[in-house]
DNA sequence: TCAAGCATTCGTACTTAGTACGACTTGCTA
DNA sequence: TAGCAAGTCGTACTAAGTACGAATGCTTGA
């Protein structure tokens, strides 16, 4: 009957101002708190208009992979290449503590974006400019990666654990603990992980140095 | 009160045969392909029913995760702790390789089971009786899991392309190549990935033997 | 032996999510 | 000024998790 149109602004809605509403809501609240519907409630629209600047979730998944690719800090290539990787890995990781929701996708898109594949371009050559014969370059690149993704898989849980839940969560894993029946998690526990000066980020430096270390040692050069 | 005692009847289902069930149709049709429905037709029953004997998909997914803690070896404690350490990671990465699916999962649940504890405990038994304070303690466990994690996780993902979408995908990553644009991968792939006798995998060893020299090192022993 | 009790099973339906379809709105261009 | 393209959105279909309560059939006590 009545029929009330709305006034209707020009584009409101970009693929860019989408893909920043979703790493938004995808850090805020979770990655399963992303959904078309909520995302579109965040931009003030309707679910199906996201479609017009996005080809489906799928798509939009692996727009943000990319997104989180091009905050990650390239190898600098003024630096000796340990160096250079230590600024790229670290970088790495703050970023992915920043999206702990990436993590699981990162590996996981078909859909390779620009910013992908110009980040591995640029470790590559790093490692090549390492005097690396390729076989040991594939051994670098898979070692580092594989430490610095599960690290932040690790980093990004007991981020999540620390959340709401920390007193019910703590208890009820207390409550599962047969006070005998685990004595070395308990010790270490008590005696160190409980400790105010605990942080497990620390052990991310400490296994970079060793992988650092290591491959400096393959690649026939003293530990930098 | 009344010793109520009392067998299942007629156990057409369980908690067990859920589980495998389970396992078995996220191993073959990926994890995102296991609905309480797909599961129930599976095993020749109806949604519903499954609720009796897990309490909610969540739950499913814990037990889940715990049996593939308790598929992974661990550390043998007549070995020297950096083979017995070498033993558990290898077995680990071989059943994850099994169950590429409960690669993000293993870290994420907030309920841990007792297979999961136990293996834990018997890892950090091994690192202490290596002599390791617990500070040190902590720095190898995590950056050993975070190998192998990572690791894991990269390996989950190239088995995934390497299914029946392959040469679509490999067409697809090659489409978005500007020939010129990223001259090290096309070297790398040309040179090494892609050839025959190139294996991924073959970096697992590499890393482990990398870690496990830095800790023995840090330990204040000589590389096993 | 039979009925009550209870674990188990399942039909129905509600809810949330992704998205196909097609209609409507509006500014731009011929 | 008519018509078109781009953008927007209402409707509805499908898949999935699961709450509710009825149906089923085994086990035990009288």
């Amino acid at each position: 009957m009545s029929d009330t149109r709305q006034d209707v602004r020009k584009p409101r809605l970009s693929r860019e101002r989408i893909l920043d509403a979703a790493m938004d809501l995808a850090d805020r609240d979770g990655i399963e708190a992303l959904t078309i519907r909520k995302l579109a409630d965040e931009l003030g629209t309707k679910p199906m208009t996201i479609y017009h600047h996005v080809d489906g979730k799928e798509a939009l998944l692996d727009g943000m992979v990319d997104v989180v690719f091009s905050e990650i800090a390239k190898p600098p290539v003024d630096l000796p290449w340990q160096e250079a990787l230590r600024v790229r890995c670290r970088s790495a990781r703050e970023v992915l503590g920043r999206h702990p929701w990436s993590v699981p996708l990162l590996e996981s898109r078909h859909h390779p974006g620009p910013e992908l594949l110009a980040h591995h371009e640029s470790v590559l050559v790093t490692l090549d400019r390492a005097g690396m014969p390729l076989p040991l370059v594939a051994h670098a690149y898979a070692v580092l990666d594989s430490f610095v993704y599960g690290f932040a898989m690790q980093e990004a849980n007991l981020a999540v654990q620390r959340g709401d839940e920390d007193a019910e969560l703590a208890e009820e894993i207390a409550a599962a603990f047969d006070p005998g029946a685990y004595p070395m998690m308990t010790r270490f526990a008590m005696e160190h992980a409980m400790q105010p000066d605990f942080n497990f980020g620390d052990s991310f430096d400490y296994g970079l140095d060793l992988l650092l270390d290591g491959l400096s040692r393959a690649a026939g050069q003293e530990p930098a």
